[in-house]
RNA sequence: CGGGGCAUAGCGCAGUCCGGUAGCGCAUCUGCUUUGGGAGCAGAGGGUCGCAGGUUCAAAUCCUGCUGCCCCGACCA
């Protein structure tokens, strides 16, 4: 991409409103843009991230056994009586009545009518286990957004729901997706940690949320020091194996983690001072196991091989991608800027002609994006006719992981510069040794 | 939902107390000079001063009402 005819509104002051670092930084890099309070546009930086984001999600997802369909926005009141929820979820819950003063609402979540798609189609119990999931822009009327899209109002969710026979085989989907988790967020730079969780108005009786560690967490937190060392599982883990995945869950839950709100001085004070971690954590996922709380009301029913009807046991599974994009930057990032790790970065590469129309520089660019683009990396670059400290400081902000500077006078030796934009580390080199080095990784 | 604050050009702000017809920096546009860490000079454009009433010869400024946004707290899968 041409910076030059992409859109790129950088700020180069921050405008008053953003309190947090991820706030600032994505209003200055251009990401998002404010429409009203807790409502966000994202714009085109924002979103290749939030894209990049919900991919892995989906990976992820769909490795562990999760199947993907899309839900509407909008969901009828009708379903969330049947529930009980209508009344339950007082304020938050957006309400809208259409032209037939039907009463509709903006969904906070799917629980209600993932529940109906399921009774509607699903009979048997030789259709099970199944978990259905889907990527859909929620909304919850929270009193006092803040944070940017930290706590937004609008905010996308991948929301997932398991559907099992009976309470092991949902007790296997819950591991299968606390495994994923492990996987999704490794995958995104992140050190998420498991931490038992209250199961508040979803209901039900085993939770955990998944807690990154960011110095600007909005909570704390308190964990033994081991899980800053355990390793996410592989890729090609035996996600079907019952015994595999509770292993995994039991590996991961053995040593104390907590949240304020479940923390329990008894069980810290066991733990030994050194190995305690004291630090602030960014809630980026909740899943919960919550039994027959939804297909009891709403007649979720399935035939088991006795022939007898039974309720189904279901889960739900929560991630969200626009926080996580919040989360990140919180966890990554400097006095310059955003630093995107490699998996969601929004172009891999940041390419500055020092001095556009110059006729050496121009080329040697052109010849620099097309061999780039052409081994498959994502790159931006910066045409413009700009002066070279712009350039930097852009490119410094909007955290691309490699930038590629071609100036006339190094160009005039034949040699470029690549910087790491993490370690700040730069290498002069040939745009051939250039090309290499960038594409063998 | 309680408490506090703010609203003037795209962004950050001054001007409001003490009424006199709107200004600064950055950004934008034009020209020249510049070109390895947010350039210099010269010029230009851009504002129903959040909205609606009121007071006054005259309102960004005073009065009343409304709206929006932000912060603290409570709240928050």
């Amino acid at each position: 991409m041409r910076l030059s005819r992409y859109f790129l509104p950088i700020l180069r002051e921050t405008p008053k409103e953003a309190e947090i670092v991820s706030h600032r930084l994505m209003l200055r890099a251009g990401m998002i843009r404010q429409e009203t309070a807790g409502i966000y546009a994202w714009l085109p930086l924002g979103h290749r991230v939030l894209t990049k984001i919900c991919n892995i999600i989906r990976e992820e997802q769909n490795r562990a056994g999760a199947v993907e369909l899309l839900m509407p926005t909008i969901q009828p009141a009708e379903l969330w009586r049947e529930s009980g929820r209508y009344d339950d979820y007082g304020k938050e819950m957006l309400r809208i009545e259409d032209r037939h003063e039907r009463d509709m609402l903006y969904g906070p979540t799917n629980e209600e009518m993932i529940t109906e798609i399921f009774r509607g189609s699903v009979r048997s119990y030789k259709d099970l286990p199944l978990n259905l999931y889907h990527i859909q822009w929620k909304f919850r009327d929270e009193v006092r957004p803040r944070f940017g899209v930290m706590r937004s109002r609008e905010f996308l969710m991948k929301d997932a729901y398991s559907f099992d026979l009976d309470a092991e085989g949902a007790r296997h989907s819950y591991n299968q997706m606390f495994a994923a988790y492990l996987r999704t967020f490794a995958r995104m730079g992140l050190k998420a940690i498991p931490m038992r969780a209250d199961t508040g108005p979803i209901g039900g009786n085993l939770s955990h949320e998944f807690i990154i560690l960011a110095t600007t967490g909005e909570s704390e937190v308190y964990c033994h020091k081991d899980f800053l060392g355990y390793e996410a599982p592989p890729q090609d883990v035996a996600f079907d194996d019952r015994a595999v995945m509770q292993g995994l869950f039991d590996h991961w839950t053995g040593r104390y983690a907590a949240t304020s709100e479940m923390h329990d001085e008894a069980a810290w004070a066991a733990v030994p001072e050194a190995e305690r971690v004291t630090a602030r954590g960014i809630e980026v996922g909740h899943i919960f196991y919550f039994g027959t709380k939804y297909s009891d009301p709403m007649k979720a029913v399935v035939n088991g091989p006795d022939g007898k009807e039974v309720a189904v046991q279901m889960g739900s599974y929560g991630i969200g991608p626009s926080r996580l994009a919040a989360a990140i930057i919180e966890a990554s990032h400097d006095e310059s800027g955003i630093i995107w790790p490699d998996a969601v970065a929004p172009f891999h590469v940041g390419l500055a002609n020092l001095k556009a129309g110059d006729v050496a520089t121009d080329a040697a660019c052109a010849d620099l994006y097309a061999k780039l683009g052409k081994a498959g990396l994502d790159v931006l670059y910066d045409d413009r006719d700009e002066r070279p400290g712009a350039k930097f400081a852009t490119l410094d902000l909007i955290g691309l992981p490699w930038q590629v500077i071609v100036g006339p006078k190094g160009l005039a030796e034949g040699k470029i510069e690549l910087k790491n934009r993490r370690s700040g580390e730069r290498e002069s080199l040939s745009p051939d040794e250039v090309v290499n080095k960038l594409t063998a990784r």
